[in-house]
RNA sequence: CGGGGCGUGGCGCAGUCUGGUUAGCGCGCGUGCUUUGGGAGCACGAGGUCCGGGGUUCGAAUCCCCGCGCCCCGACCA
């Protein structure tokens, strides 16, 4: 390829509205083209980077015996009606009618179109398991895109389903995945750490993120240096607080007017945020649900969630605390008829805590759990830093990540509600057993740009890189276009993706555009090296270059391409994921 | 959905508060000459529904009203 002949312009200064490098990078070198907010075309740039990466994703999906498919981008609602989905999924799916006025639905995930696959073409344990994948486009109206590629609303995605005979079929198979995953991320240059995670929309017993651990992240993940543990903050836990031995004093209203915060009751009663009972409230169903837990903590929404199993928590309004009979500012459980109240376990190991006394201006000393009112305990506190790991006790350390991909045990809720069952050995009819397994094509493009640049440009891994290799000529004699032109359909016939900078600029413009397109390899062609007989090597990420004779460069250059690549073991990491949450690398600055 | 910001040649911005000629500047783009190892110089030139629609006014990029779009923070989120 001319550079010459290229599209897509690069740009000398970072357009306005990047903030994170990926996204001003890609402008700049003219990878990427917004349409509409979240909506991105790849140009060519980046349709080879990604290329290259759906290579790689592709071909550890095949090692753990996936087969590629493709699935409708359009789905009828039905399959959606049948699993629940259609009403349980909010907004973020976009749907519309067809001109038969069926409801219709763009794709934002598969799990039913592979149920329903699976119905009519899996009668029999024999036809199990299998794992079919696609690499396709996904819409999914966020309800806030951001960062260029990390965060969109349409994009491709390479999204896997797998279905099973026995949950320990699945966990075996998952386990190859979480491996496939990690060798996949190692390829592209990147450590992922892999996190417990939340199943979100998609239901089932257990998943797990890969996250890449950057400031640039927008979850929060935390992590045990000394034994491994690690969990999005979503589901993330803690040891529960020692129990307090203290015995219960007795109940003793206190005049604490104006007083409707934590700080401000603390404050003024001259106690620690800590010995007070703070009160969270959400309507489910339209009835407020009376969330207890110590004053210097918070809730975990998504936790909360999972207690009370529901996907919707509205925060109640005022209106809706005065019609369960609670006091705004002042609320309490005690002596409210018919309310659901949940506590968390810091309650239940607390004594005589400042809690509300259920009248204006006035609050409870020594209110006990148990003695003053009754509440399901529960774990639903957020974790932080210093928290206390909940398999050895060292304290965690928090970071933020950018999800990179995402696996999930499905169980059999797919199966059952769209009817995909199967013969066993004993003639019963079985439910498939499913898992789905995710990884954003787009997202992982980004992320490989957001820990490989430095301040000149994009510094792409040999295994990603959109070319090969970069020829820059310098000067416009005869001769050099002649030696560069030779290289290039040396390199050429070797099998490499060669681009040549054959336009008639500057030597600065064109150095400085091959370090910000970032190719891996660059040959540099001038008057200067042909003098010697020579042409200049230089690797993107190293600050010395080396020289080869003209005769010897196509050779040279392809077996360092082949070097580059052979030094890539998925197997090996990259870097200490763990460590780097513990030295705080991502609460500083990012990573070259 | 809540809060904030922005919308002016391809890109980055000024001008808007305080209405007043042909709407500027830098980069980029075209042509010519000179230059060619880290974003060259000179000259000439092209390129604009000032986001859209109403309104006020002798006169609107500028003031008012209503929309639309995009970005950021939060909520939310595979």
């Amino acid at each position: 390829m001319l550079m010459s002949r290229l599209f897509g312009r690069t740009l000398r200064e970072d357009p306005t509205g990047a903030t994170t490098a990926s996204h001003g990078l890609m402008l700049r070198a003219g990878m990427i083209h917004q349409l509409g907010a979240g909506i991105y075309s790849h140009l060519p740039l980046a349709f080879r980077a990604m290329d290259r990466i759906e290579s790689i994703v592709a071909e550890e999906m095949d090692r753990v015996d996936g087969q590629q498919v493709a699935l409708p981008v359009v789905h009828p609602a039905d399959v959606w009606k049948q699993s629940g989905r259609w009403h349980s999924v909010g907004p973020e799916m976009a749907r519309f009618t067809d001109r038969e006025g069926h409801d219709m639905v763009l794709a934002m995930t598969h799990e039913e179109v592979v149920a329903d696959i699976a119905r009519q073409h899996v009668h029999s344990y024999r036809d199990l398991p299998f794992m079919i994948y696609q690499i396709h486009t996904k819409f999914r109206d966020e309800p806030r895109s951001r960062a260029g590629l990390i965060r969109v609303r349409e994009f491709v995605m390479k999204d896997a389903y797998s279905c099973h005979t026995s949950e320990a079929d699945l966990a075996e198979f998952y386990e190859r995945m979480k491996e496939a995953y990690v060798r996949i991320y190692r390829r592209c240059g990147l450590e992922a750490l892999v996190v417990r995670s939340s199943t979100g929309m998609m239901g089932g017993s257990g998943a797990h993120e890969f996250m890449l651990v950057t400031p640039a992240g927008e979850d929060t993940i935390l992590v045990c240096a000394s034994c491994g543990e690690a969990a999005n903050r979503e589901v993330a836990t803690c040891r529960a607080p020692d129990a307090d031995g203290a015995k219960m004093a007795d109940l003793e209203e206190v005049a604490t007017p104006n007083q409707t915060t934590i700080e401000g009751v603390a404050g003024f009663l001259g106690v620690e945020s800590r010995e007070t009972l703070k009160a969270v409230f959400y309507t489910v169903d339209d009835k407020v649900v009376f969330v207890a837990i110590r004053g210097d903590l918070e809730v975990n929404e998504a936790k909360l969630q999972g207690v009370l199993g529901t996907a919707e928590l509205m925060a109640s309004t005022e209106a809706e605390l005065r019609g369960a009979g609670l006091v705004p500012g002042y609320a309490s459980p005690m002596g409210v008829e018919g309310l659901q109240v949940v506590a968390d376990r810091s309650v239940a190991a607390a004594r005589n805590l400042v809690g509300g006394a259920n009248r204006e201006g006035f609050h409870l000393r020594n209110v006990n759990l148990g003695r003053d009112f009754q509440a399901e305990v529960a774990d639903i506190g957020l974790v932080r830093t210093g928290d206390a790991c909940p398999d050895c006790g060292e304290p965690l350390h928090e970071a933020r990540g950018i999800e990179m991909g995402n696996i999930f045990q499905l169980g059999t809720g797919y199966a059952e509600k769209l009817g995909a069952t199967y013969l066993d050995q004993d003639g019963q009819q079985q439910a498939l057993i499913m898992a789905s397994y995710g990884i954003g094509i787009g997202r992982l493009f980004a992320c490989v740009v957001e820990r490989h640049h430095d301040e000149h440009g994009i510094v792409f891994p040999m295994s990603v890189s959109p070319y090969d290799v970069q020829i820059v000529q310098l000067g416009d004699k005869e001769e050099i276009e002649t030696a560069a032109a030779d290289l290039q359909a040396g390199l050429v016939a070797q099998g490499l993706a060669v681009l040549r900078d054959d336009r008639k600029e500057s030597a600065g413009v064109k150095f400085n555009d091959a370090d910000l397109l970032g190719t891996t390899m660059r040959a540099t062609v001038s008057n200067r090296g042909l003098k010697n007989g020579e042409i200049e090597i230089k690797l993107r990420g190293d600050r010395e270059a080396t020289t080869v004779p003209v005769a010897a460069a196509a050779e040279r250059i392809a077996a360092l391409r082949t070097e580059l690549l052979a030094a890539i073991d998925p197997e090996r990491p990259l870097w200490d994921a763990a460590g780097e949450v513990a030295a705080g690398a991502a609460d500083g600055e990012a990573e070259g």
